[in-house]
RNA sequence: GGUCCUGUGGCCGAGUGGCUUAGGCAAUGGUCUGCAAAACCAUCUACAGCAGUUCGAAUCUGCUCGGGACCUCCA
């Protein structure tokens, strides 16, 4: 399926109107995501972020793009709280815990990988550091002094977000008013350099504890929250690019910022289409590391956590996000979950079933329009609780044709077959449950005579003893089910 | 306090002017089976409240009530 044929639209947040996909370049997209700041473990919330915009890129490769996916790892530069002014996260930690600032994002970086690893995410094509490229944020920042948008104060650079809004609307991305921000603007530390409480920082200088800092020719510092993602969005992607995604709370300021910064030092705006991931909630709230609210991914595969009470397989949890849309707030909870895990099951199970049934001269069905209705959910702001829905109808269907209910054509059974594996296993990012306990040839050797066994006691009407040869499989995790021609068995 | 979003059946969760029986899970009845399991068939519960616009609204508008996000690091 090429990407020509298909009328891709996005919800871009920018102009909060669903607009059809036209990338700059034909044929190529550029794709920025704001990641994770490497100073603590992800958490569950996190990870749907990352998982959403796997699923975005994974379709615009399904659908032959050329997609260039650029993902920061944030190892400097964020502010604590208005309490500890200036101190950076990560310097900040790695006090407390007497390591190097480098220890610790090695540590988290390397867990950050892992996690979205078991999620089957793919990788993005170029995974930069804040750390990795002071440079060209110190280049930026110099850009915007040149044009008048920002100003230094002891060692520190601001960005002049009043001057900025005389030729530019700042705000326009989370629809806020700069008089309604004046007036709502606390009182923080180090307000007293700026020329409004609005402004923000590009450098900070940086006080002699401070462990993280580089010269400048403002001094020893470090950049400011915003800035990386500018430069090193424009570094990779160019001055303007086709999408820049992240999660609904970065909309403002960060995202706000990063169009602001890229519009003063390059006089263009930096991104077509904005869009945003919305909150994982539980118990009703948005998951938040300040707040405590969280689960970890490890305490959900484990199932060592009092919200949920067993594991789940990371691909359960991945599917049970793509039962709501990327742009819904979706609560977490172990029914919600439950209930994803079962039609989880029979998906894959009618995965299996349509490799193995017959084909007839004719389709009963409309196999092409089944398929383009796959496409047709995808292309409408990559819109997966429909298509989830739709591989259902697939799957009800495929369950008809093995029944002999429903008849499927040789070709159509191809057609069928290559898309959903395509949408179920490339888009959407599925793995079959993994049955490696099941690969194993002596169990094999064993079930088959254990199995013979039952037989011959099912034929002598002996149900006491082939129940509970059945009965003891399933305490062992091994489930038995009788048809037709015999019994089949496998591994929970 | 300001800005914005949201309220769908037992649970989760799509849809957005007229027929979507959305879908998943659960429940009930049935087919199949020695019994199960699986699968299939059928049934069931709905659009927070009030008012308005309209031939027609769950879908648009207003108000009320509830929930949430952001305004401070946050996916």
């Amino acid at each position: 399926m090429n990407y020509k044929e298909n009328k891709l639209k996005i919800n871009n947040s920018l102009t909060g109107e669903k607009e059809v996909f036209n990338s700059i370049l034909d044929g190529f997209v550029g794709l920025y995501v704001c990641g994770p700041t490497v100073y603590s473990d992800v958490h569950l919330g996190n990870c749907r972020t990352f998982i959403s915009f796997d699923v975005i890129y994974r379709y615009l490769l399904h659908l032959g793009y050329k997609v260039r996916y650029v993902r920061n790892i944030t190892d400097a530069g964020h502010l604590e709280n208005d309490a500890e002014e200036g101190e950076d996260k990560i310097a900040k930690k790695a006090r407390l815990e007497q390591l190097e600032p480098m220890e610790i994002v090695q540590r988290y970086t390397l867990d950050f990988h892992k996690v979205l690893d078991q999620f089957n995410n793919l990788p993005p094509n170029i995974e930069p550091t804040a750390t990795g490229h002071i440079i060209e944020q110190i280049e930026m920042i110099m850009d915007i002094i040149e044009n008048g948008f920002a100003y230094e104060a002891n060692g520190s650079v601001y960005f002049d977000v009043e001057k900025y809004n005389e030729s530019n609307n700042y705000g326009e991305l989370s629809k806020r008013k700069i008089e309604d921000l004046v007036a709502g603007t606390r009182t923080l530390d180090g307000q007293e350099e700026k020329r409004s409480p609005l402004d923000f920082a590009l450098w900070k200088n940086a006080k002699p504890e401070h462990i993280m800092k580089w010269p400048s020719p403002w001094g020893l510092g470090f950049p400011g929250w915003h800035l990386e993602c500018s430069a090193m969005s424009t570094k990779y992607l160019g001055e303007s690019f086709d999408i820049h995604g992240g999660g609904m709370d970065l909309k403002f300021p960060h995202h706000e910022c990063e169009i602001a910064q890229g519009t003063a030092a390059n006089g263009s705006k930096p991104v077509n289409y904005w869009m945003h991931a919305n909150m994982l909630t539980l118990n009703g709230k948005k998951m938040s590391k300040s707040t405590g609210n969280t689960l970890l991914p490890e305490e959900l595969f484990s199932g060592d956590n009092e919200v949920l009470g067993r594991a789940y397989h990371p691909i359960v949890v991945r599917f049970f996000m793509m039962q709501a849309h990327y742009a819904s707030v979706l609560d977490f909870s172990a029914e919600a979950l439950n209930s994803s895990e079962k039609g989880f099951l029979r998906l894959m199970e009618a995965m299996k079933i349509l490799e193995e049934i017959k084909t007839s001269k004719k389709s009963s069905f409309d196999v092409e329009g089944l398929i383009m209705k796959f496409y047709n959910a995808m292309n409408d702001d990559f819109n997966t609780p429909i298509l989830v829905a739709h591989l259902f109808d697939a799957a009800k269907y495929i369950q008809a044709v093995n029944l002999g209910k429903e008849t499927i054509s040789e070709s159509d059974k191809k057609d069928l077959t290559f898309a959903m594996n395509e949408f179920v296993f490339d888009v959407l990012g599925l793995t079959l449950p993994s049955e490696e306990k099941g690969n194993n040839e002596s169990l094999e050797t064993v079930m088959e005579l254990v199995l013979q066994m039952r037989q011959k006691a099912r034929e002598n009407k002996d149900w006491t003893t082939a129940d509970a040869i059945r009965d003891k499989l399933n305490e062992a995790k091994i489930v038995v089910k009788d048809d037709k021609d015999g019994a089949t068995w496998k591994v929970q």
